[in-house]
DNA sequence: ACCCAGGGTCATA
DNA sequence: TATGACCATGGG
């Protein structure tokens, strides 16, 4: 069973491995929360190319977005892939920012409300909200995605991958002090670790929590530089 | 020629 | 409640 301090030492492993994260990597709320849409189900760097873009054509910022059509807005993050649906997706949330009278007026609501309006937005789902929450509101609240998800199992602390998503969260916010900088850093140095070494085909070799991998849910036939758990040793 | 990437929605059973 | 199809670009 999983307790507190085993976590803690997760985290004390990871960021000694991979160093302070500082996320989320935008400059203010409203380029974090169009990187967040734009983020979906995508490579970070391509996110990074369809913010770079609405960048490079003065358009990131909520007048602009508010007067781009979407089909021209869709062009602009092209390389973000979806990209017509996360077009629609981001109007959406312009629109619901617009009703609160800017971001101010929408971030500063409490954290059970805004949670609900961010679901509202057709294309906003529960880690976009989170994100959001987090990263742009300080909220403490835990963000659930793929990574998270797979570097859970493989630790242990998670028995299922395909848990719902607030039974996922709570797995990890039970074992964590009530803190945003620690939410936001220990997501961060998740998506590094997942990056760096837990793939799909996990990179095994100098992996920061070797000793308390179980290596569940390794697709047959794709480990690399992967043999099975041979120590006690605790991180 | 595959597989994968910081999801969400909708139809179906 | 729980799957599966769909959305689309770009890198390994």
């Amino acid at each position: 069973m999983w307790h507190a301090e085993d976590l803690g030492a997760v985290y004390r492993a990871l960021h000694r491995t991979y160093g302070p994260q500082g996320w989320w990597p935008a400059e203010g709320p409203l380029e974090m929360m169009v990187g967040a849409v734009l983020a979906q189900a995508t490579a970070w760097r391509n996110a990074e190319r369809a913010i770079a873009a609405l960048k490079g054509a003065g358009l990131l910022s909520l007048d602009a977005l508010a007067g781009l059509h979407e089909t021209e807005l869709a062009e602009l993050i092209r390389p973000s892939g979806f990209y017509r649906q996360k077009a629609r997706r981001l109007k959406a949330l312009v629109a619901l920012i617009g009703e609160h009278g800017g971001l101010t007026g929408l971030l500063e609501r409490i954290t059970p409300e805004l949670r609900g309006r961010l679901l509202a937005v057709p294309g906003v789902g529960p880690e976009t909200a989170d994100c959001i929450l987090l990263y742009a509101a300080g909220r403490p609240v835990f963000v659930v995605d793929a990574y998270t998800r797979r570097i859970g199992a493989r630790l242990g602390l998670l028995a299922d991958v395909g848990a719902p998503y607030d039974d996922v969260a709570r797995s990890f916010t039970q074992l964590l002090p009530v803190d945003p900088d620690v939410y936001g850093e220990l997501h961060a140095l998740l998506v590094q670790h997942a990056k760096a070494h837990c793939r799909v085909r996990p990179v095994c070799t100098g992996c920061p929590l070797a000793a308390r991998c179980l290596r569940k849910g390794i697709p047959a036939g794709r480990r690399r530089a992967c043999s099975g758990r041979t120590s006690h040793a605790r991180v």
